[in-house]
RNA sequence: GGCCCGUUGGAGAAGCGGCUUAACUCACCAGCCUUUCACGCUGGCAUUCACGGGUUCGAAUCCCGUACGGGUCACCA
């Protein structure tokens, strides 16, 4: 049986990290056995649907490196792939269910559902099941719900890619509806129906639907369909534990703001791909053809996932470290030219700046924050480097480097460095008292970039006046 | 509350009955490299796997209970 599996977002609004994680699953797990990966949309939810949601949904997913074979946008022998164009096939197979016996009209308003349940719940029931009431009535002209019996002492057993045996009875479920009263079929029942159609062998799925399965898994049994494989994977949680939810502040959870961030699609997918899965492999830095090959859906976890936004710097970093200086120029000149960073400079000078960042820049967008944090923003020591060059020879040294650098007609890095390695020699200090001293003075801290190559990008004007700060204050 | 799931170092996370005196990564610390910084490299960092009982020659790994955390109970998906 060919591997076919899918991607099933309502297109309620943009590619969120959790959606992503479950795409990009089901993409490995695809490519891995030779698949087909599918993206159907879910867009039985008309009050919810948004305009743009689809093309959003689709485009993201693109950035990220995840393609498919069959969609909307390129139709297979499957489809139709928006669910609001099958219409008519849910409700035939509703209306099947209804003549098997298995279904059932449902006459009850929304008040009337409510009031029961609430009567239920103030008798101390914990199982608020719908009442049968409509069961076996006779056919009425009025708006209806269709719900699906719910058969008796059942079992519910699965065999969880992820979760091993697990189990659900009849009895905790009770008849669900399937079929809405505007004649648009429920969540539940759509998927299963589709799933069948399209001939779906396995599901990939945030654990968050595992409870659903046994209800998806109903609809499968009353067609005598064949079951697909399911795997549940772990919720992704935030530092409390608690799923990661769309109105979290805490966390950045859609994809398109990564992007706008400067994050980098490989390095997104590497880091996605951790989360509820660890390859067999020391190395965490892996690109998308590593990945396909060290899938295994043995070995996604059954523990929650956190996500730690710190492996997701350094994740991004060291992809960005792969960069050419060419490509990481492109990813950082939108943000520098937005925030009027180097107007009036040379390629050239842009050129160093991406490479005195590179090995600290964790996103694009973070180089006009470095660039102010050492150029820009008001000259301070930090208390440890005030104390470093309260020492012997230090002012001495700053005033000696000061007027070399005064007099000299260019400040290229070269050049910089012969005047340290001079002002060195004439003052007899090396080493660390040579540099520190010198680097504390142009940039207030003890750590930083490449010292000659920062120097000439912050140009002599500025270097001079904060070397006199600095020997003013010790 | 019912039903389902989880609990390993400062953090992420492997291991799922003997090969583990618990892998790997981040962070941190030390050393090396570099006349500074950063990068890189090397080493250090849980005698212990939520707790209590049991099974076993042997348990982080299996079973039961407790505690804590989470998910789910829609004419949403």
């Amino acid at each position: 049986m060919k591997v076919r599996v899918r991607y099933a977002p309502s297109p309620t609004g943009h590619l969120h990290i959790g959606n992503a994680r479950t795409a990009l699953f089901n993409y490995l797990f695809a490519k891995r056995h030779g698949g087909d990966f599918i993206v159907r949309i879910e867009d039985t939810d008309i009050e919810r649907n948004v305009e743009t949601g689809i093309e959003s949904q689709l485009s993201h997913l693109k950035w990220l490196g995840i393609d498919w074979d069959e969609s909307v946008d390129k139709p297979g022998e499957h489809g139709p792939y928006r669910q609001l164009e099958r219409l008519e096939i849910y409700q035939q197979y509703a209306e099947t269910l209804i003549e098997k016996g298995l279904a059932y009209k449902c006459y009850c308003t929304s008040e009337e559902l409510a009031e029961e349940k609430e009567a239920l719940k103030k008798a101390g029931h914990d199982k608020l099941h719908y009442s049968r009431k409509c069961l076996g009535l006779p056919d009425q002209d009025k708006p209806h719900t269709i719900r699906f019996k719910v058969p008796d002492k059942t079992e519910y057993t699965f065999n969880d890619l992820v979760k091993k045996a697990v189990t659900f009875k009849s009895e905790d479920i009770g008849d669900w509806v399937i079929l809405k009263r505007n004649k648009i079929p429920t969540y539940n029942f759509a998927c299963a129906v589709d799933d069948h159609l399209m001939e779906i062998s396995h599901i990939l799925r945030g654990e968050d639907h595992i409870t659903n399965t046994p209800r998806q898994l109903m609809i499968f049994d009353a067609f005598s369909w064949e079951r697909p494989t399911y795997g549940h994977m772990t919720l992704i949680v935030n530092e409390n534990h608690k799923k990661l939810s769309k109105r979290d502040e805490s966390i950045i959870q859609f994809i398109e703001q990564y992007k706008n961030l400067g994050f980098l699609p490989q390095a997104l997918f590497n880091f996605i791909a951790l989360l509820g899965f660890s390859p067999k492999s020391d190395d965490e830095i892996l690109d998308k053809a590593e990945l396909i090959g060290l899938f295994d859906e043995s070995r996604l976890s059954s523990s929650p996932a956190m996500f730690d936004k710190e492996k997701l710097h350094f994740i991004n970093n060291r992809h960005i470290k792969k960069l050419s200086d060419e490509a990481l120029l492109e990813l950082c000149l939108p943000y520098l030219n937005k925030a009027g960073i180097g107007k009036d400079e040379t390629d050239d000078w842009f050129e160093s700046l991406i490479k005195v960042f590179k090995d600290r820049l964790v996103y694009g967008a973070q180089i006009v924050e470095l660039y102010r944090d050492f150029f820009e923003h008001p000259f301070k020591i930090e208390e440890e480097a005030l104390t470093f060059i309260q020492q012997d020879g230090v002012r001495n040294l700053l005033e000696t480097f000061k007027s070399k650098l005064e007099q000299a007609e260019n400040i290229d890095p070269d050049t910089i460095k012969s005047h340290i390695k001079a002002a060195g020699k004439e003052t007899d200090m090396k080493g660390k008292m040579l540099f520190m001293p010198i680097r504390i003075s142009v940039s207030g801290t003890m750590h930083g970039p490449d010292l000659p190559q920062m120097m000439n990008l912050m140009g002599k004007k500025i270097l001079i006046d904060r070397l006199d700060k600095t020997i003013g204050m010790i």
